[in-house]
DNA sequence: ATCTGAACATACTATTTGGTCTGTTATGGG
DNA sequence: CCCATAACAGACCAAATAGTATGTTCAGAT
């Protein structure tokens, strides 16, 4: 009766560990069912049983992913806006715990699984290059809100929005992720994000603020 | 006598530019020997005769590549320094000109072959990922180059290292080619580059600035 | 013109790969 | 306890894949 027992969503789970693992190192084609298997170890059965085919896989792999990913990004912003009322030091305060979790990351999970997505995404088919399009926007509409609240209460020092501020951020990790991989350093995605969080520093900081948190997010609210 | 006829050579070269052409679609291990053949056509004997295995591909396509690609930067960036002597001003036409030629790129390269590599990266042998980290590390150490010629004329509003802007459009551009892929959106990577010469205004701009380029510059010399 | 090696063509092969088929074992609801 | 079905095991298969073997053509130096 039921779709699942206890034991074959872990197994599952197990596989997509495994197979996650392997396409992080060596994309999606350079791995192959028999390496997952071989990485388990797991059987031909078991795989088949709980996947339809190497396409399904890649399907429920990002989404899987994903679903993680985008929690763990929530929560983390979450933890920071409990700590502050000010949208700015929510923000650098997120960023600073990204840094944190980012340079810790002992697995070899080195990069983004979207980036491999789509950097063999014409061997997809498109509903699966669309699911990582959108969760890619997904996480920039996150930033977006968030820049959108600091730019109702502070004064940019230059005319910025709050989507070029949130695809810049985006850009700059994914891209120092890269850069991350190529060079085997773990520091390059903290740096980077830390240099971004200077730039907001000098875009919003003490000398360009004009208002205080609360006073303008309330004035416009009114 | 000749190590190889002009003909060789333009097949040799047909077969890099249809190799590249698939591997920037489908990644490396998503494209098969077969797959480049049916490209052309060109046949089986005339592939492995210019390449001894698909091994010896990967490593002759990255270096064809990275030779065509740097030459570019190098000669973009020596014609943005014949149009200006101040470095900052080099920069910012740089970055334009860059934007221009990234914004019309009409061919299927959207993206960074590096990117490409260093997602599959551990399906190659170590040789290959230090000649990308290296490549990789070229483009940066140019960047960093006029940085510093930067910072010798202009006082940064904020502490910052000819490193660290380095990195920054070094990650800026990688990841926005990510996300130019993964949207379609051909204005990605130049709308980022435009941002951060909007930083490069904001940190070095008219208000920070202290010094005229000449005069530091001949100052710090003497 | 000739002759040598580069350049190309194509049939063939061993292995890998994704996937199936058949059968066995474990699980949990009634 | 029973028994339907989920969960697993592993032999098997056809297609794809990288690579070879053998031969032919062609360019260019002498």
């Amino acid at each position: 009766m039921c779709a699942m027992s206890r034991k074959g969503q872990q197994t599952k789970e197990k596989i997509l560990t495994t197979a996650r693992d392997l396409v992080m190192q060596k994309g999606f084609a350079g791995t192959s069912i028999d390496d997952i298997l071989k990485g388990g170890p797991y059987s031909k059965g078991q795989f088949f049983h709980h996947f339809g085919s190497k396409a399904d896989l890649a399907t429920e792999l990002v989404k899987w992913h994903a679903g993680r990913d985008i929690e763990m990004f929530r929560t983390t912003l979450a933890q920071a806006e409990t700590r502050s009322d000010d949208p700015l030091a929510q923000m650098m305060l997120f960023l600073k715990m990204f840094e944190r979790y980012i340079s810790n990351e002992n697995e070899p999970s080195l990069g983004c699984m979207y980036a491999v997505y789509t950097y063999e995404s014409m061997q997809f088919d498109p509903s699966i290059r669309d699911f990582v399009a959108d969760t890619l926007r997904d996480w920039t509409a996150i930033y977006v809100r968030k820049f959108q609240e600091i730019l109702e209460c502070y004064e940019p020092a230059r005319p910025v929005t709050a989507r070029q501020l949130a695809e810049m951020i985006v850009s700059i990790i994914e891209g120092a992720l890269v850069l991350q991989r190529a060079y085997g350093n773990v520091t390059m995605t903290a740096r980077q994000s830390a240099h971004f969080r200077d730039y907001l520093e000098l875009l919003f900081g003490t000398d360009g603020k004009t208002n205080s948190g609360e006073e303008k997010r309330l004035g416009t609210a009114a």
